[in-house]
DNA sequence: AATAATAACTGGTAATGACCACATAACAAC
DNA sequence: GTTGTTATGTGGTCATTACCAGTTATTATT
């Protein structure tokens, strides 16, 4: 990719500048805890203004590609924390960031009045009708996970079999299809016994540890979009984390 | 608190103005999903740049306090997502939090030489040698879980008994006596079975499923300074965490 | 009353300029 | 060779100014 800002292009320039040096830390450019040049040299380098390089270097900050010492420099993150701040990701993209292929079997996609107490996690009125999706998630075809999502939809919008499999992903399909961004969400982890109908789903043996992940999914405008329970089987899911302070 | 920016006060306008807002929010001063005044107004009214105000806006939309949209308005957060980003805790401040006395048992304190995958973890030569502190962690006076935490001292350096009791809290002591600022980790959460060892320890039966908890610490420099492995009793302990896209 | 155009308000991007605070290098004095 | 002082380079804070892009309110036209 380009080595330089484009100064007629619509995207901001700091933000081609971030993908610049985002760009040269990846390629090896700078060695991990080595410093990259000072804002005032990139300043120079590119001729766009020190506040514009300090917007491109905070960016790259909280990404963890970078860390900023005052008076001494910035400096490329070690290998191991340039990762990105711990983000909402589907299932699916879970699993292809471990370099497992993802894939389901779609068990039920229905309308239906869920427990109050989900209704109550989706501040939703009593009596509302949410879209319910059960999958068996599988990764390299082996059943990693059972999930059941319920989405709220609008009242124009349907989510079917076919897009699920189209898209690949449900964040996709709300995304793409439906103009619903997943933004933010709260999960719970914890460990539960299977029950003999989920441990035949899973392939496991009745009683057998699972990690169960509560998640509740907020849109761009922090509305709760979806609610989702998935029961992962306890030999096969490690939940990784990062955490800042 | 004061409803002013003291120009005079060595503590940053843009950290100032951000208190001053969030404790109007934190005041009820406008409602979930309502706007705050434009960053053209809390110019005026605060007699600060519009850089400033920016700047300490986007600090409390990192924190989760509000969110802006272009064109519209900045509003405040629901109240739900109020929360700051997902932070690195001590276990003890994690039971705090949920309302949960803390309290430990050390059952051992001592300079070990750990397995050349905590080396590894620690980024340590082989050979080298750790503090090892292991604990059974209460909560109300009952096990939750049981901790064993392999800490980097420096040659000068050294906690014990009297200190972990005295601070209340591994990172404090860190932080207070030693000057290492725990600041990021890397976590790892898996389901796992009680060894007849661990079942004694944690008061349950051996095979009873238990959460293990890995945690890699590094400090203001991003140097691993604890590696630390939790088993949790999987029917007393919940992990939550908070997502953003 | 409905629709289109315009104005005003909102957040977002960018430059110029200045100064503060921390850390390090260079230099002078002993 | 050591120590203290000064200079330089670094990130951090702040103000002023201008313009862009999105949204909403107001006004004009039909």
């Amino acid at each position: 990719m380009s080595r330089f800002i484009n100064h007629n292009n619509a995207i901001p320039k700091y933000f081609q500048l971030a993908s610049i040096l985002k760009s040269q830390i990846d390629e090896g450019e700078w060695k991990p805890r080595q410093s990259i040049p000072s804002e005032r040299q990139l300043e120079l380098q590119y001729k766009v203004s020190r506040p514009t390089v300090r917007q491109a270097i905070e960016y790259l900050e909280k990404l963890g590609y970078i860390y900023r010492e005052h008076g001494r420099g910035t400096f490329v993150s070690p290998q191991k924390l340039q990762k990105k701040m711990l983000e909402l990701t589907s299932f699916s993209e879970d699993l292809l960031r471990k370099g497992i292929q993802p894939s389901q079997i779609i068990c039920s996609i229905n309308h239906v009045v869920p427990s109050e107490k989900i209704l109550s996690r989706l501040e939703l009125p009593l009596e509302s009708s949410v879209l319910r999706i059960e999958r068996i998630r599988l990764g390299d075809e082996i059943p990693i996970g059972l999930q059941i999502s319920y989405v709220v939809l609008g009242d124009d919008q349907q989510i079917d079999e076919d897009d699920l499999q189209q898209y690949g992903s449900l964040y996709r399909v709300m995304e793409e299809k439906l103009n619903i961004i997943p933004t933010e969400a709260d999960e719970t982890l914890e460990v539960t016994l299977a029950t003999p109908e989920e441990a035949t789903l899973l392939q496991v043996k009745a009683g057998a540890p699972l990690l169960l992940n509560e998640r509740l999914t907020y849109d761009q405008n922090r509305k709760p979009v979806e609610f989702v329970k998935i029961l992962y089987r306890g030999d096969r899911y490690q939940y990784i984390i990062r955490l800042t302070r």
